[in-house]
DNA sequence: TGGTATGTTCCAAA
DNA sequence: TTTTGGAACATACC
C-alpha cells in the first residue's frame, strides 16, 4: 500500500520502538530481496544500535551507530509488524499500531511456518508472509511481511547508492512551484508518468498522483511542458495538500493487505469508477495511462488545458 | 479462469 | 536522445 504518506506513517509509528535498540540478529526467508546478500547483511547488522529511523521517498531508512544504513522498500505489499519472541503465541501488531485483539499468531515468533491450520491474521497480514525479521535487544522482533515478495532490504555504507537518483521530496521546502515548473518543462512527457517517476518527484504513487491531478483539475495525459504558471501552481498545491492529508489520516487502507489509516474514505477519484465526482457530480471514469489504472473526472480534468474551468467551481454548474 | 493490484526495473521499439 | 510500451518479479483476491 505504500506511497509517501503510508511510509511516513510507518516510520512515525515504529520510531520509538526502534531508535536506541540494538540488533541482535537478522533473519531472511527470501534471500533474493536482500542485498548485498543475506550473510553480508547479517554481519553488518549484528550488534549495531539503531540511531535514527527516517523516510526518503518510499524508502524506510535505519541509521546505524557505525555509519551504516539499512533501507527497506515495501514495494507493493510490504509491511511491518511486531512479535515477542518469548511467546509461542505472540501478539503481533501491524506497523506497531496497537489494534487490540486484532490478531495473534504463533508464527510471529516462528516465521514461515508450514500450513499448520494457523491462518490467524496479524492485522491483515498472514504469518506465512513473514519474509524477514530483526531481533532486538529487548527481545522483540520487527517483522517484515511481504506477500508478493517485491520488497527490498538493502544495506549500504554509502546511502547515495540507494537514494542518489531520487528526485525532490514533495513536502520539502525546496519543492516550490518554480522547482516543479522546471521539472515539468525540462521534458515533454504525459503528466501522470512524469509525476510517478521517482527521479523527478520522490514519493508519489498511483493513488496520490490520481488524487493530486484531480484536485488540480488536470488531465493525466496533458503534456508536461504545456502547463501555464497557474496550472503549475495548482498542481504544486494539490500534490502537497493531498500528501499532507494522507499523512494526517495515517495513510490509505486498501484491499486485503495493510491495514492503515482512513485516507481511503477521503479519496475523490482513485477506486471510485462510476461514482459521483465530489466536485461536479459527474461520473468518475477509469483510464489506462502508462500501464496504470487511472481515475479521472472528465468534467473537472479536461483533456485540453484551455478548456478547464475558469474558477474552482464553475463545473459545479453542470451538476444535477 | 482471467483480470487486477498502493512499485520498480529492464529491454525493445518508436 | 527521449519517451513509451510491454514484460518481469510473485502472490492473492474478486
Amino acid at each position: 500500500m505504500p506511497e509517501l504518506p503510508e511510509v511516513e506513517t510507518i516510520v512515525r509509528a515504529n520510531r520509538d520502538a526502534l531508535v536506541g535498540r540494538r540488533i541482535v540478529r537478522f533473519v531472511s526467508h527470501w534471500p533474493r530481496q536482500v542485498s548485498p546478500g543475506v550473510a553480508r547483511v547479517q554481519r553488518a547488522l549484528r550488534g549495531r544500535t539503531i540511531t535514527a529511523l527516517f523516510r526518503r521517498a518510499k524508502f524506510i531508512g535505519f541509521e546505524l551507530d557505525d555509519g551504516g544504513r539499512l533501507f527497506v522498500h515495501l514495494r507493493m505489499s510490504g509491511s511491518f509488524g511486531w512479535a515477542d519472541r518469548a511467546r509461542s503465541a505472540a501478539r503481533a501488531t501491524a506497523r506497531g499500531t496497537a489494534r487490540a485483539g486484532d490478531a495473534r499468531t504463533r508464527a510471529a515468533g516462528a516465521p514461515a511456518p508450514s500450513a499448520s491450520g494457523d491462518s490467524a491474521r496479524v492485522a491483515g497480514e498472514r504469518a506465512e508472509h513473514v519474509r524477514a525479521f530483526w531481533e532486538l535487544d529487548d527481545g522483540r522482533r520487527l517483522l517484515f511481511f511481504d506477500a508478493r515478495k517485491f520488497g527490498r532490504i538493502i544495506f549500504t555504507r554509502d546511502p547515495h547508492e540507494v537514494t542518489g537518483k531520487l528526485g525532490v521530496e514533495p513536502l520539502d521546502s525546496t519543492f516550490t512551484p518554480a522547482a516543479l515548473a522546471g521539472r515539468l518543462r525540462a521534458r515533454r512527457r504525459s503528466l501522470k508518468p512524469l509525476l510517478l517517476d521517482q527521479a523527478v518527484i520522490a514519493g508519489l504513487g498511483n493513488i496520490y498522483t490520481d488524487e493530486a491531478l484531480h484536485r488540480a483539475g488536470l488531465h493525466p495525459l496533458l503534456a508536461s511542458d504545456a502547463l501555464d504558471d497557474h496550472a503549475i501552481r495548482r498542481l504544486h498545491g494539490a500534490i502537497r495538500s493531498v500528501l499532507r492529508e494522507g499523512i494526517r489520516r495515517n495513510g490509505t487502507t486498501l484491499d486485503w493487505i495493510y491495514p492503515s489509516g482512513r485516507m481511503q474514505d477521503y479519496l475523490r477519484v482513485y477506486g471510485r469508477t462510476g461514482q459521483a465526482c465530489t466536485t461536479c457530480g459527474g461520473a468518475i471514469v477509469a483510464l489506462r495511462v502508462a500501464q496504470r489504472g487511472t481515475h479521472i473526472c472528465p468534467r473537472c480534468q479536461p483533456a485540453r488545458p484551455g478548456a478547464r474551468r475558469a474558477n474552482g467551481r464553475a463545473a459545479a454548474a453542470y451538476a444535477s
